[in-house]
RNA sequence: GGCCCCAUCGUCUAGUGGCUUAGGACGCCGGGUUCUCAGUCCGGUAACACGGGUUCAAAUCCCGUUGGGGUCACCA
């Protein structure tokens, strides 16, 4: 149902800084950001800041670096409505003069009772009108007494609003279902959301409005405030919304929704974003794994399904284990870096200070690294690192699980070495053959070091007799990567080293 | 409560009147590989909300019921 002409695609990412950049408005984003490119349109940047009390500065620097973050960009903008408000004031006067727009002096407490009553007696609630009719001497009356006003847009409550969603079809509402006459601007003539949107959508020549099913019920409003403008109406298009566990609007209470949080985790942007593009629209096929190239190939209004999807973690996790097992040992040491040196493993030198670290960004070329006992090189990271490759969900694990690799001494209770049923002597005696067969290595290849093991291992009605307690004494854990690849990037001297300490702590009480 | 939107496995979904004993993915369960944990491979569990129509034929079209959600500000 996708008509009209599509040449010029304009489209806009409208959020407002009144909290971190959220997964859902990141989906909207998407959405967006693909439907342009579909239709090589171009993504328009706009924070919706007209509430000053609420909005805040960092909360606009964290949609922008999300939204970068995630590899989406914008063409124009950033455009705050904070710093439009002339613009719209002139909208306002134009209306007031031809009395489309009218003062009213209600205060709040008339207000609220009228509601009141008229929830009491089950009626939808309105504005009845009663400024409409005041005379111009009485409002100006008012207006010299200081009296405080909001500004108001006329609607005949006999139209009927109707607009063609891109996704759900013909959407109908009755104007007199609105809420009467409502504001569109405060007495110091800043404007109101729903005034300011549709004043920047026109302004900025916005073709399709892609936003939440949450503004379904704005649409009407919007499209009164085109009409009483002579505006073109533009296409609207809704989009299901992204729910919690408990299938209601996604939001705080559910856990982690903001986009800065996930990337804190050690969430990839590429996973993330296949994740969030398939909540609510699906290519068809039975491929699940999209880059944002295919995502924008691919994409199209009328594959987006009109019932709101629950964000699961766990399938996200899943998607993201797969990006981090594709991804070359090199990326995933550069991506794990700061992970490591966040929990103290490392830390990152700069070779030179014109190439500042960029934002999560870590260059091997222009950094170096040290740990507690010297300087690491970058192969090493990436040895270490491969080693989880296929391990990790999300790579903030790395802090937790790769701890063994630049920690001296590990802590760990003597029976974890013990294999099954095997006690101290058995357990002894092996790490002993462990040490022994260390000691034979003239190379030390990954290749040598597991064929003698498994030799030796092999000799055993069970290799685990062997290979547990080599294990234990390298990592320390009772879940780690496998011994020989330990051994390997350890090399001989730690490998050793650990396992004489081990026999050591057999001792221990 | 008014208005609006929605309705296929627990979750994301395929399905656009016959190809469907409803397909895939995540999760979950079982098994193989294995020193552990992962990974990987194989197998299994599980859904068309309900009731009426329309039709030779309905998950698919229509109506109703039920259920869920959204929204009703001098917030966005």
């Amino acid at each position: 149902m996708e008509k009209k002409d599509k040449k010029n695609v304009r489209v806009r990412f409208a959020p407002s800084p009144t909290g971190l950049f959220h997964v859902g408005s990141a989906r909207t984003a998407l959405f967006n950001y693909l439907y342009a490119k579909k239709n090589k349109g171009k993504v328009i940047l706009r924070i919706e800041d007209t509430d000053r009390e609420r909005s805040v500065k960092e909360y606009e620097e964290d949609i922008m670096r999300s939204i970068e973050w995630l590899g989406l960009g914008w063409d124009e903008g950033p455009f705050r409505q904070s710093e439009r408000e002339e613009i719209y004031k002139k909208y306002v006067m134009d209306l007031l003069e031809s009395k489309k727009a009218y003062y009213c002096f209600c205060n709040k407490e008339r207000l609220e009772e009228m509601r009141n009553e008229q929830r009491e007696k089950k009626e939808p609630p309105r504005y009845d009108g009663k400024c409409f009719s005041l005379t111009k001497e009485k409002r100006e009356e008012k207006i010299n007494k200081g009296e405080q006003f909001t500004i108001r847009l006329k609607i005949s409550e006999e139209d009927v609003v109707e607009f063609d969603d891109l996704i759900r079809g013909p959407v109908k509402f009755n104007a007199r279902d609105i809420g009467g006459d409502f504001v569109i601007a405060k007495g110091d003539f800043s404007v109101l959301y729903n005034f300011a949107c549709v004043i920047d959508d026109y302004e900025m020549q916005i073709t399709h409005v892609i936003r939440g099913e949450d503004h379904i019920s704005n649409t009407p409003k919007q499209i009164l405030i085109q009409k009483a403008l002579d505006f073109p109406s533009s296409e609207f298009a809704h989009i299901a919304l992204t729910l919690g566990t408990d299938k209601s609007k996604l939001s705080k209470r559910h856990g982690a929704v903001s986009i800065s949080e996930y990337r804190e985790k050690g969430y990839l942007p590429e996973a993330l974003v296949n994740f969030i593009a398939l909540l609510g629209w699906h290519p068809g096929g039975e491929n699940e794994i999209y880059g944002l190239g295919e995502l924008i190939e691919k994409f199209s209004l009328s594959d987006c399904q009109k019932s709101g999807a629950v964000f699961d973690i766990k399938k996200l996790d899943y998607m993201n284990g797969c990006y981090i097992r594709k991804m070359s040992t090199e990326d995933l040491a550069v991506r794990c870096i700061p992970y490591l040196a966040d929990a103290g493993f490392i830390k990152v030198g700069f070779k030179e200070n014109r190439y500042p670290p960029a934002y999560g960004g870590v260059r091997p070329e222009a950094n170096y690294y040290t740990t507690d006992e010297g300087e690491i090189h970058f192969p090493k990271i990436v040895q270490i690192v491969s080693l989880y490759q296929e391990r990790i969900k999300f790579l903030s694990e790395v802090k937790d699980l790769l701890d063994y690799f630049f920690k001296d001494e590990l802590e760990f209770e003597k029976e974890l070495l013990f294999w099954k049923d095997a006690g101290e002597g058995e357990t002894e005696k092996n790490i002993d053959k462990c040490i022994e067969i260390v000691s034979s290595i003239e190379k030390w290849e990954k290749v040598a070091i597991e064929e003698v093991f498994l030799h030796e291992a092999n000799k055993e009605k069970d290799r685990g007799r062997l290979l547990w307690p080599l294990r234990v004494a390298l990592t320390g854990k009772k879940a780690s990567a496998g011994p020989f690849d330990v051994a390997w990037v350890l090399g001989p001297e730690k490998t050793l080293k650990r396992l004489k300490m081990a026999k050591n702590r057999l001792k221990t009480e």
